[in-house]
DNA sequence: GCCGAGCGTATCGGAGAGCGATACCGGCGG
DNA sequence: CCGCCGGTATCGCTCTCCGATACGCTCGGC
């Protein structure tokens, strides 16, 4: 959902979009930045770029370093406030502890948003304690095993139609790009209620993942979890993992 | 120490300091909220509300709920940008989850910030696997472990100041609200290099925590350990842990 | 030592974006 | 039936924000 929906024009506050502009510049270009870089990355000029930083300064979303400009403390403020009202997220944390207690392997909440998921808990395995696992993070919906599940809830007309609107990018040599081939892998998590992704977004790394649905049946999120090929072959790692995956999404379904 | 440090007037975007204040609503009130609540709690009339809202709808940064508008996933993004962006988080990520190995406590990174505490960081231990552990949560800077440890580095008067202009509001019983009791815990931190507190933000709980500094020497951060008192008596807590605590947060310093 | 290209900062008049009072419709409860 | 909420829509006036412009600095190249 959340298609950045289209609003009415005369009701658009013009300079609260630019300074989000400004915010998202770091999205895209991770580390300090200028005036000038910031101005040009957010399509604005000098001034308005100036005004915009002096306020976000002052409100603590942005915060001055070596070099420029950084992201303030008090975006994780606001990411706060958003996990603490979704239900889903509170009623997620325990049962991905318990997940993760019974499987010993990663074990993560994504949440769907139209052609990304996101993730919102990340539980890791022992022996990964390392970073690029922090929440927040998006990837695809059509490569990953969560998108997947998710869209395996869908029609296929509507999976059609999300899959139009991705950049179909490859993201290891292993990741599937042509949209009929995606469908297929669609379709079979669709029979089995899970689906599997093998190294298509990270080499050595299998992922199986169940759809969570909404009180109408949509599909909300994805419970996953990830292992590496070094320990499992796929086929012990669906048999072994998926019907908890399952299970911990149907719980928390509804 | 970005204490929402006063800016030029003239700069000053008013339109865009009234969305956020906005979107800070739901700091204060997790629930979905309606157009009018939303106008009465940021201090704005309800046409300007209208507006706000419907742009941060299309940015995506608020959604549509049952009941009202709730925050929305965008906010996850903009917190993975600081976390991305902040060196000291990816130094700290594998530290603290070899700290949390060698322990088996709950292990935390805070970030310093006036007068509050921010954890940015958290790997809970085996038997905790609960909520209310979330990354972005705040907690007073007076009467958490991390917050104490962080003030051992500055001048007396630098923490009388931070100490004035704090709410010394009691979490629990064992709280310390007695600007001058809080001072003397201060010393004692500073004596030792590390902090340590019990029951006075969670009953049962003790925490101790040593403090990360920039490059200046200034706190910038702490390295907590967490456990219960149900597990081990204070003197036993701190002379297991504290050590653990202090080379951690030593090995991020700097 | 000079220069130009950046940096952040500051100024200012014009204009149009945003303001906010007001009104409308629909549902709910009394 | 009415009054009180909800969300939505309208519409002039005005004050906020715009963006061109300029200033003092610190670099690094030459």
């Amino acid at each position: 959902m959340t298609d950045t929906g289209e609003i009415d024009e005369r009701l658009f506050l013009r300079s609260v979009a630019r300074a989000f502009a400004v915010l998202e510049v770091w999205g895209a270009e991770p580390r300090a930045l200028s005036l000038g870089e910031i101005a040009k990355a957010a399509g604005i000029d000098k001034s308005a770029a100036q005004r915009i930083c002096q306020t976000l300064l002052g409100l603590g979303y942005l915060e001055r370093a070596a070099g420029g400009l950084v992201p303030g403390k008090r975006a994780l403020d606001r990411a706060f406030d958003y996990l603490r009202i979704t239900p889903l997220i509170e009623r997620a944390a325990p049962v991905l502890g318990n997940l993760r207690e019974t499987c010993g392997e990663r074990v993560d909440l994504s949440l769907f948003d139209g052609v990304t998921i996101l993730y919102a808990l990340r539980l890791q395995s022992r022996r990964e304690a390392f970073f690029a696992t922090l929440p927040g993070r998006r990837l695809p919906t059509f490569c990953t095993s969560g998108g997947r599940a998710c869209m395996a809830l869908m029609a296929d007309a509507a999976v059609d139609r999300l899959l139009a609107r991705s950049e179909m990018l490859a993201r290891t040599r292993k990741t599937l790009t042509d949209p009929a081939a995606v469908l297929e892998k669609v379709h079979e998590a669709r029979e089995q209620g899970y689906a599997c992704v093998v190294e298509e977004t990270l080499l050595g790394e299998v992922v199986v993942a169940a759809p969570v649905t909404d009180s109408a049946g949509r599909p909300v999120a994805a419970v996953h979890i990830a292992g590496t090929l070094a320990d499992w072959s796929e086929a012990e790692f669906r048999r072994r993992f998926a019907p908890h995956a399952i299970a911990a999404a149907d719980a928390l379904s509804g």
